[in-house]
DNA sequence: ATAATTCCTAGTAATTTACTCCGATTTAAT
DNA sequence: ATTAAATCGGAGTAAATTACTAGGAATTAT
């Protein structure tokens, strides 16, 4: 039920990006530093993101990241389900979207009581994530970095 | 990000629990035959309830578990967390109720953008399950019953 | 050329999960 | 009094997952 490491550190490293790619093409290495990531790891998790098609890249020395689309039009959701595949709590055959219950490939699924309970959950989730967009979370850390001045010290969670 | 058997075995087990307990004291082996759970690992899962206050113990031959209390007083989120341990997605220090962030023990809790996103989440998911009562999932449960005749080929999710 | 960077894959120690196993205790039935 | 059926309790373990590290190839500004 525990979020991992890559969707905590994946979605502070691209807030990290978002703030500062004004300043041109952003490096892992540059996210690392601020952060506290290990630097080999973040390099995964923001591929994962490029895969996902939330992030550009441009190769070779002075190179870096930068987000694929506006800030705004990013969610949580997006960035979660590129690092941890999908966000559900149980991932029931039975509650994939569009299909009919049977052809989903569970052969119970027409009895199933808990199936009821894992959409509401997942949903409950995934309503969440999805209607938090980027662009809200660097609009508010411009304003704690204001606040207090110094470049903050990460939290690992 | 995904329950473990533990929550989903657990889950179902009660519900069958609760759907037999008008005929007495039900045993772990009954429940473990019907819902095709692990005996000696239903028995864990159990006691985990037993110790949370949700269910009680008759002991010896003919012994088995009841409900501590009435169905629709016992939520999914007691069950759950019974099993589970706590179900946040992320267990953040800063979020624990009561106490001011920095005394909760994360240093940069007061720059912390991710602690609002986590909270969401958490939320999110709590009002799911600590709105979900015991006894709805016994009334479904008893309505298939009803429809399909037979005893249901229990679900693996 | 060189240095800085992204890209890609493989490996690995630690942790967690999903169990099993064994033995002790309690109690109904014979 | 024995036996069998049940809860209680803890220890052990194979498999899977997590959270990384390591090493190198490809690309590009300087």
């Amino acid at each position: 039920m525990k979020l991992t490491t890559r969707g905590r550190y994946g979605l502070r490293a691209l807030i990290d990006l978002a703030v500062h790619e004004k300043e041109g093409a952003v490096s892992t290495q540059s996210i690392a530093q601020r952060q506290q990531i290990s630097e080999s790891y973040l390099e995964q998790l923001i591929r994962s993101m490029k895969k996902a098609g939330l992030v550009g890249s441009v190769r070779g020395a002075g190179g870096g990241y930068h987000l694929a689309r506006p800030a705004s039009e990013i969610s949580v959701g997006d960035i979660l389900r590129a690092l941890e595949g999908d966000i559900d709590a149980v991932s029931c055959p039975a509650l994939k979207d569009g299909e009919p219950d049977v052809a989903a490939g569970c052969a119970g699924s027409d009895w199933c009581v808990t199936k009821y309970v894992w959409k509401r959950i997942n949903d409950a989730i995934s309503d969440a994530v999805d209607t938090i967009m980027l662009d809200q979370l660097v609009n508010e850390s411009r304003v704690l970095l204001e606040e207090s001045g110094a470049e903050a010290v990460p939290c690992r969670n």
